[in-house]
DNA sequence: ACCTGAACACCGTTCAAGT
DNA sequence: ACCTGAACACCGTTCAAGT
């Protein structure tokens, strides 16, 4: 929350500055999350966010990071190690829907090793269930955290240039069914699914 | 091959914007590839490349789709469809390798749905020899790119992260074996056999 | 602890005009 | 067919200084 300052300027913590930059990506999108933008949000001068932030990059990484902290916490499966990566995948992929561009930003601070280490861990506690040896379980985590992200990033950007565009041809035959009522899995549930089904072939050859 | 006119300027085919662009690209970065950089090494004034491109996102998407031309024709491979996906994995994997930031290029290109069908197309072909229905293909199609777009785009910053600082600790637990001679599987060898597999454990439930 | 003010060195894009 | 010149509306970042 920010207070007014006897000195009759406003101070916002690092706190303040991270939710109104999620708020204007969420509102506005990334184009719109600049420097400027946000400083004038927060009603103070661009210089300003350079106390919080030693650049534009690590104050990404603090959006990314509350991004990915906002996926719901997934509940105990019992012993069914792939039911647990199902959902945690799940639950991961809509936290990166959940803001807008959510996924591109994500993938960016991700591909920079700034932050988002929760993706990769939590993929990773989830597989340990399985008994797979470490190099199983980290490749295998890898393997899923590239293509949650890289869905949920095409996906997200479909959904604006349909938005945006009176686009009359389809450039995916992903189409995720819009008016069905009992689809057919997502693209999203038939990759995830993929990778468990080959995770337990690769077990089995052991 | 740019020529000189007889009004004393010179004078760019599409082609040479395409292939200055891509020579910034790989010397340079992403991120120096600004279109007032590119106009300067074409020796024109920057709004000259807005006769080639409407804008930069379009000259980004012929870079794109340079890059995946690029990808090594996979010869036969017998009735083996398992080792044909897994060439024309690699050889899109290594395209993408081949230049500097070109995971990224890519991945922004397709992301927009502006370009680099090809490379779906090239493992929907591949995959098509599995004997599956089309939209299986598809889908296991879609899932690939975006683990090998994913991948090369991570191990693409992680090298620069790494020629950059001397960064101590790694963030991946995927080290690629620098030194080794006959290395245990790649992270990315892993993550398409775990595909393959997964694709041929869905064939054998139907 | 948090901010201002001014500056530096850039961007992508448009458009009328030139050859 | 391809380019110039000038302009518009922006960027991220630094730094000395203020309270």
């Amino acid at each position: 929350m920010p207070r007014s300052d006897s000195a009759g300027y406003v101070r916002n913590s690092r706190d303040d500055v991270v939710s109104a930059a999620l708020g204007i990506l969420d509102q506005q999108g990334l184009p719109d999350l600049t420097m400027r933008h946000l400083a004038t949000t927060l009603g103070v001068a661009p210089s300003a966010l350079y106390w919080h932030f030693p650049n534009k990059q690590s104050l990404l990484a603090a959006v990314s990071d509350r991004i990915i902290a906002g996926a719901r916490a997934v509940g105990a499966t019992g012993d069914d190690w792939r039911a647990a990566v199902r959902a945690e995948a799940a639950a991961l992929h809509d936290a990166l829907l959940a803001f807008k561009d959510g996924a591109e930003v994500v993938s960016s601070t991700l591909a920079l090793g700034l932050g988002a280490e929760d993706l990769q861990r939590r993929l990773t506690v989830a597989l340990g269930g399985g008994g797979f040896d470490d190099r199983t379980v980290a490749l295998a985590a890898e393997t899923m955290v590239h293509f949650v992200v890289g869905h949920a990033f095409h996906r997200q950007q479909r959904m604006q240039a349909d938005s945006l565009g009176a686009v009359a041809e389809r450039h995916s035959l992903d189409h995720e069914n819009p008016a069905d009522q009992a689809p057919e899995p997502s693209a999203f549930d038939f990759g995830i699914a993929l990778l468990v089904d080959g995770l337990e072939a690769h077990a089995r050859t052991r």
